[in-house]
RNA sequence: GCGCUCGUAGCUCAGCCGGAUAGAGCAUCAGACUUCGAAUCUGAGGGUCGGGAGUUCGAAUCUCUCCGAGCGCGCCA
């Protein structure tokens, strides 16, 4: 039995590091120049399990900077690799592959490091970076409907994945309480107010919120204000009814966030960057201009399609053609206003001047024609330093049992994200919103995500953890010294570290231990792309093996029980495993939101 | 007209900085429950990876081009 190092709790970065030494070993043979780029060289495990349990490609993308043929290098390395001890077999396949099969004993040791680390296991190392990722920034005029939930659960789930992966992350939401639409909102309440004064206001007129939503807020006003504000003109009112409607619209996003299991660090207001001691926008744009990245100049009107209105005029722009973008962009309305870029700007030189280099915006699929111009901002305001990544969360098509559920936004009548989630559950909507890419179109079937079937991915993997922890049950008279639940998971990580891992021998149970060796390879490869829907797939097909190995113990082959009778050191090796499974499963739910049940009722 | 995103099995989708014979689920067909939860499992059939060209040892993946879908296109946010 190998010991439990920092090698075993991370199998592929220690294979491929064992590799780079074979490189080094060549190196100082003199059969391999000195100073290649090894960027390249990856150790993954092949699609085809009957090659091995890892192939490396070195030969292959170290052949030609060597001048060698793959298959000559691809000997040399193999016979260096021979000699590791950790490495039972190496062939030679293909173009110049390295395949290997580790010796089982390194598998038991990365289940034994995944005891011993428990809900740690695959956490990286703190440090990297800080990190700051803006999602759901939903505008304050109303609750979130479905469409928010999307990018709500995906900024999410990569907040928590990056921060498990190590970094230090900042979870931000941007209120646009600054703008005409705010003022609409404003005046939207105002009228509630004079409704709830015992007015009678007939029909909502068109141009003003019509939602019930804000019959609350004119309540409000009524009870703090009376009837002062009622007669006073709409300069002196409008302030005061949008401050209480931005106020209690975002009490409410936020207690429907709250329902999704959503959470911020940061409420980052628009409204603060014009209305504090300084006009942080205009001195943006002056610090830009001083730089000659803003200028007055024209645009050309767009091609094809020149809106009717279209006025030829000078205006204040920004380069942005400079940093990448098709067309430099404008930054002051014609009545002189800032345009919304021209504060997205100054909110982002915020963060960078707050110590951002790494940027994170989660949007929705109809500001995909604005990520160029973001991007070019964000060079421009930190000299290129930082780094803006959009990441566009598409459309969600709303269903029910195939059907398109109908949604009209102007009626009022659209399906709001509480709704969703009081229906079908906050686990459904989460794990289906991350099961998939964030920038594929996403069909949400409110029918099909609460049946309970193996087409409902959450409720596979869900009943995956439910099942280990039901195997744990039901143990308890062939191991009854088992310690009870109420012991803590260290205590019970104690117990099964005596557990005599070299009885795990079929290849069922090899393999579910390499699926677990691959979570930390995982974590930091969907960290790295910022894909946190590689973490829902990755549990799905860890569920799936272990409810495999389950069923293998039937009928035919009772020897594969988990929990076998007479033979209590086999039945704790086993548990072992189970826990081994279970723990990958808990942390990776924990990470996309979703509950790890104990039962699945 | 331009830009962005997408196009993989009948349907819904994966495919990890280019890698070996392109994979799952659903649906279809054939099987597995007197004992650890059948909310599960095993097997079969099903593909011009939208079309074409290029880059190279090698392309679903990168480049170009065409076709198709969605989103966007100064003074909305």
């Amino acid at each position: 039995m190998l010991e439990k190092t920092k090698e075993t709790s991370h199998v592929f970065a220690a294979v491929l590091a064992r590799v780079q030494a074979a490189l080094d070993g060549l190196v100082r043979d003199g059969a391999l120049p000195a100073g290649l780029d090894r960027g390249r060289v990856l150790v993954e495990p092949p699609r085809d399990p009957s090659h091995g349990d890892l192939a490396t490609n070195a030969a292959m993308v170290l052949a030609k900077d060597a001048g060698t043929k793959p298959r000559d290098l691809a000997e040399a390395i193999a016979e260096r690799l021979r000699a590791d001890d950790w490495i039972a077999t190496v062939a030679i396949a293909g173009p110049g592959f390295i395949n290997l099969t580790l010796k089982p004993d390194v598998w038991r040791g990365a289940l034994a490091a995944v005891l011993a680390a428990g809900t740690n296991y695959a956490r990286g190392v703190p440090g990297g970076a800080p990190v700051n990722v803006e999602y759901v920034s939903a505008n304050p005029t109303g609750p979130m409907h479905v469409g928010h939930c999307r990018g709500a659960v995906f900024g999410d789930a990569l907040a928590n994945l990056l921060a498990f992966a190590g970094r230090p992350v900042t979870r931000e939401y941007y209120i646009n309480d600054a703008g005409a639409q705010v003022d609409v909102l404003g005046r939207s309440a105002f009228l509630r107010y004079r409704e709830a004064l015992g007015e009678d206001i007939g029909a909502i007129p068109d141009g003003l919120y019509p939602g019930d939503y804000l019959v609350p807020v004119g309540k409000a006003l009524a009870r703090r204000y009376g009837p002062d504000l009622k007669d006073k003109p709409e300069s002196e009112w409008l302030p005061i009814a949008r401050r209480t409607a931005i106020d209690m619209m975002m009490a409410m996003i936020r207690d429907d966030l709250a329902a999704l299991n959503v959470r911020h660090d940061v409420f980052f207001s628009e409204r603060s960057l014009i209305e504090g001691e300084t006009d942080r926008v205009g001195a943006t744009i002056a610090a830009l201009r001083a730089e000659g990245k803003v200028y007055e100049g024209r645009l050309p009107p767009p091609k094809g399609a020149p809106p009717e209105d279209w006025e030829d005029r000078e205006q204040t722009l920004f380069r942005a053609t400079e940093f990448g973008d098709d067309i430099d962009r404008p930054l002051k309305k014609s009545d002189g206003s800032y345009t919304y870029f021209a504060s997205d700007i100054a909110y982002h030189k915020s963060k960078v001047e707050r110590g951002f280099d790494d940027l994170i915006d989660v949007w929705g699929a109809d500001h995909g024609g604005y990520v160029k111009r973001m991007q070019a901002a964000v060079k421009a305001v930190s000299d290129g330093r930082a780094a803006l990544d959009v990441k566009i969360v598409q459309l969600v098509k709303l269903l029910r049992a195939g059907q398109p559920v109908k949604m009209s936004k102007r009626a009022g009548d659209f399906v709001t994200l509480r709704e969703v989630v009081d229906e079908v559950g906050r686990d459904a909507v989460r794990f289906m919103m991350l099961y998939r890419k964030n920038d594929a179109v996403l069909d949400f079937d409110l029918a099909k995500v609460i049946e309970q079937s193996r087409d409902n991915p959450v409720f596979y993997v869900q009943y995956g953890h439910a099942r280990g922890k039901s195997i744990f049950r039901n143990a308890r008279e062939v191991v009854p010294e088992m310690p009870e639940d109420w012991k803590g998971p260290a205590v019970l990580a104690l117990w099964l570290a005596s557990a005599p891992l070299e009885r795990l021998v079929d290849p069922g149970e090899i393999g579910l231990m390499r699926t677990i060796a691959q979570f930390p390879r995982l974590i930091e490869a969907a960290a790295a792309a910022h894909e946190p829907h590689r973490i829902a797939f990755y549990l799905y097909d860890l569920a799936s093996d272990f409810h495999a190995q389950y069923t293998r113990g039937g009928k035919d082959s009772p020897h594969l029980r988990f929990i076998i009778q007479d033979d209590p050191q086999l039945t704790l090796a086993r548990l072992a495993l189970v826990q081994g499974v279970i723990t990958v499963l808990s942390v990776g739910l924990g990470l996309l939101g979703v509950e790890a049940p104990d039962e699945m009722r």
